[in-house]
DNA sequence: AAAATAGTGTCTGTGAGACAATATCTT
DNA sequence: AAGATATTGTCTCACAGACACTATTTT
């Protein structure tokens, strides 16, 4: 057995480790004008140079993960200060990228409303995409092909936010502050792509402790094309709800 | 704007990115002697010489993630061929390694009554640990430390594997390819550490449709304290569980 | 007034949990 | 026979979904 000393400095020894880079992958999601929306970006050099892809880039020395995602995040939109944001995993085919091996950790983020988004470096374009146009939802166009490994990536963020609204309070992530209960059920209805009842569905998020608190307040006006005026609410102290809004047990898209 | 070409090959250059490495790090559960375990490896090498740490290692070149983490297992014990394995996440604080900066991909690896470990190589000892001694489940001593951040990730693992108990078919993996209720059952009520009842879990189990099948055979021989011959079952076709098997709503450890 | 949206009442079917009872098995 | 385990029966409560109805606002 060598000298533990010895084993450790040549542990220490970066060259020794077959070069790979690490990087992170964004699936950001909002709500615009009632529907679900993903930023993609343009590549704007090669590889995949034109294609659409996720944002993201190369993880900088000493910094971390989640950082790093709202760093390059930073560089397409404005973000909030109140965003939800979570790891969806490690993707690291090492085929992924036909440049090096490249490991990519990828995050899922949620905000409220997010502003135009402005292309940052290496990005050609930047914009907002409707899911239904990246094939969620139904119906809509063909998809378009994404760079690398990204289809999948935002396939596993999109199916994560769906599942996570069942048993969390992340909906109340994609709605400002202050929301009627018609706004949280479009969030439903949309990320899901089902039709949901709205009777039961009030009934149903009042009845879980700490989802949404009452703010005794109303909207100024009534629906655009009439009805009564709806009660404001701010989310609530839950992270997890009990019991659970379960998907309608039917097909989906 | 720089030529293309020029900047692909800049690009390229594995140097002009901070140096990292990337590692996998398996959570390895089973049941021995109906109790849960998992699979530790007290370290022989620098740094945390000594210390118990998760199996684990550097990803090859061209290797896929997941097949680094069942080698790196393949290293302690003989797996068998039926294994669960699904990613639990990456692990890339900047500091969670002295050496160099390592991301770490981790695994959550499911299987029925695996032999006893072999240290592998860096390992001065490998051994099934139960949980209980490792801070989960009711009292127990105080949990030994692991070395970097593992303890962190074996608690990742151990609430992935009993949150999955809920809603998908994950129980069965822990069982050999034949079971009795009351063996599903000890896999919850050990997972989960709570008494669940024997009469209202049977049936539940046999309500989801595809959870389980009736081999149509018994056990060769009743309870070791008495009792009647039980039913064999086997794995069926579902993987996510309709209606789900909910953990009970009090208190847990 | 008519239409649209918000919110409440009520009924029914399903499933979870509690408890009881029956069926086998080992000692 | 006694005790232990397996399995089935039955009752009750909570909740999801369906439907009907009331309340309030815009056009």
């Amino acid at each position: 057995m060598p000298d533990p000393e010895e084993t450790f400095l040549a542990e220490y020894d970066p060259a020794a480790f077959p070069p790979v880079a690490v990087t992170v992958d964004v699936v950001a999601l909002t709500m615009r004008e009632g529907v679900p929306v993903a930023l993609l970006i343009r590549r704007g050099v090669p590889p995949f140079q034109g294609a659409w892809a996720l944002p993201g880039g190369f993880v900088h020395a000493d910094e971390d993960l989640a950082t790093a995602a709202l760093r390059e995040l930073g560089e397409e939109t404005r973000l909030p200060s109140d965003v939800h944001i979570e790891q969806l995993g490690g993707y690291g085919s090492p085929t992924r990228d036909p440049r090096m091996r490249v490991v990519s950790i990828a995050y899922l983020l949620l905000a409220a409303d997010l502003p135009d988004p402005r292309p940052g470096t290496d990005a050609a374009e930047a914009a907002w995409v409707p899911l239904r146009e990246l094939g969620f939802g139904t119906g809509g166009p063909t998809p378009r092909p994404l760079a690398f490994d990204h289809a999948a990536i935002l396939a596993d963020g999109v199916e994560r936010a769906r599942s996570k609204l069942e048993y969390t309070a992340l909906a109340t992530a994609f709605l400002p502050a202050e929301f009627t209960m018609a706004g949280l059920r479009e969030v439903y209805e949309a990320l899901w792509n089902v039709p949901l009842h709205a009777a039961n569905f009030h009934r149903k998020v009042l009845s879980v402790p700490g989802f949404v608190v009452d703010t005794g307040r109303l909207t100024a006006q009534g629906g655009g094309r009439g009805g009564r005026r709806a009660r404001l609410y701010r989310a609530g102290d839950a992270t997890s709800l009990h019991p659970a809004l379960l998907r309608p047990a039917g097909e989906e898209s």
